[in-house]
DNA sequence: CGCGGTAGAATTACAGTGTAAGCCAATCCC
DNA sequence: GGGATTGGCTTACACTGTAATTCTACCGCG
């Protein structure tokens, strides 16, 4: 028709598993998880929404696929080592810092990487593919590691890493907020009863909640500023507990976790 | 009216957050985070679900509610000690085990207590309370911890209980399914081309993907047997990673961790 | 060159979700 | 008693995941 320069081309063939994966991830990385949406990802890629199910079945099956495409960060990672070269420790520090790297890149997809359900009780985060827990195993076996030891070894190395970097990337998160979980950010009104007593020992239970001074309660201002006289050492030492020396401690609860395992070998 | 025994006597103030959490919290112990939605809870509470509002304000304000009431349980817990009568150490391998019983109380709610976003970025999970936390810093101080090695402890306490506590209750959701994340199951089809080409040290990124033997792809079979040819440590190890020891290396990675802190302690 | 067959995107439709707005009755306080 | 207020009810709407169906551009074949 002339004037036509490019009448839509066909869309045909453009969708596949790893794009509707990438522009989801990029949709989570930008507004929170919540902002990723069947229809909002069609979107993104020009396409209606409903065409996804063709490639990812399932809104679960989009979430793993976004999980294995963080983790497939991995791969194309130059520092992550493929096997022992420089010894076991070598390997594990530096794959544990390519999970790092992942994770501190997707502060809002981490979650997901921790707690998506696994296909199999061992198969841990914050690995999660066949090919890198086969690979983190067989290393250490490589090197010398009897069965009991390897497997400690990669709870060690699940555990530690799961709880540090959902710690720090759960700090991170809180300064590039975005919104709480999906739906849409309410306004910030609050002032909530809360729901437990807080640390009286009263053991009773029911009927006797009555008014409780339930005032001032559990409350942080938006500044992050405490009731200093109900928590005072929070408030002492609010400065040092919010200070950012995530890459320092992780290098040092990293050798830590690793002396732990070395510890473990010896004493066998 | 004659015979009208009970013509329903006003539901007027038998709500309140608190027995909203609860009922919330039942609902997920049950199904799954996804199956508490604003209308079953109240259906369960016999109540008409825009009522729940006037007291949790939002969904988010909900779920905030549900970790509240599940750190609360913290409250209740006789073994759970106030002061460090016995030492920081018994007083934080107690507080450890107290959260561990929550977190085993209520797997498919701990992922909540996990990542839920924090109030400011120094609380964090698991405790999620100004009062557990204030709690935990002024006893370690009045143990003669200084500032550092404070803020070290506390650190180190909530990094190693948000890693083991996950991946336990991880492993042990699989256990008891129930259903992914919230929607319904869907039929368990799969056969998922996987998105990342998996450890191999291809580096290119773009149109190579052509058809890459795309078939057997990573799997694990219902029955949770992988292939052994391509996973044969994987295989092999099986049984011994999926075995509960959960209860003992618990206890083991406690004294682990408490032994980090004091060995900080010794080196001032 | 044409011509199914088919894979993959579009369309329609529906139940379920969070939540804004307004209503109305029970309760409380004077 | 009689407002005022509280708290549950109703209605309504935009948005979600997804089942079912239709359309259409492309592929391999003759």
């Amino acid at each position: 028709m002339l004037g036509m320069s490019e009448p839509v081309r066909s869309l045909r063939g453009r969708l596949s598993r790893q794009v509707i994966a990438r522009a989801a991830l990029e949709l989570i990385d930008e507004q929170g998880v919540g902002a990723a949406s069947m229809r909002s990802i069609g979107k993104r890629l020009g396409v209606q929404g409903m065409s996804l199910y063709k490639h990812v079945g399932d809104r679960d099956g989009l979430l793993d696929a976004v999980v294995e495409l963080i983790v497939a960060e991995l791969d194309d990672d130059p520092d992550v080592p493929r096997s022992a070269e420089h010894g076991w420790r070598d390997y594990l520090a530096r794959l544990a810092r390519g999970v790092r790297r992942y994770a501190i890149a997707h502060p809002h997809a981490f979650p997901l990487v921790a707690t998506r359900p696994a296909e199999a009780p061992w198969m841990n985060p914050p690995l999660r593919s066949l090919a890198w827990v086969e690979s983190l195993l067989a290393t250490l076996q490589a090197e010398g590691f009897d069965d009991a030891e390897t497997v400690f070894a990669y709870r060690s190395f699940n555990s530690f890493l799961l709880g540090y970097l959902l710690m720090e990337s759960g700090a991170r998160t809180l300064e590039h907020p975005v919104d709480g979980d999906g739906s849409f950010a309410a306004d910030g009104s609050a002032d909530p009863e809360p729901v437990g007593g807080g640390l009286t020992p009263t053991r009773s239970d029911a009927e006797q909640e009555a008014v409780a001074e339930a005032e001032g309660a559990d409350l942080v201002d938006p500044q992050g500023v405490v009731d200093a006289d109900r928590y005072p050492t929070i408030r002492r030492l609010a400065r040092g507990l919010a200070e950012d020396r995530y890459a320092e401690e992780f290098e040092r609860a990293l050798e830590e976790m690793l002396d732990g395992i070395a510890s473990r070998l010896a004493r066998t």
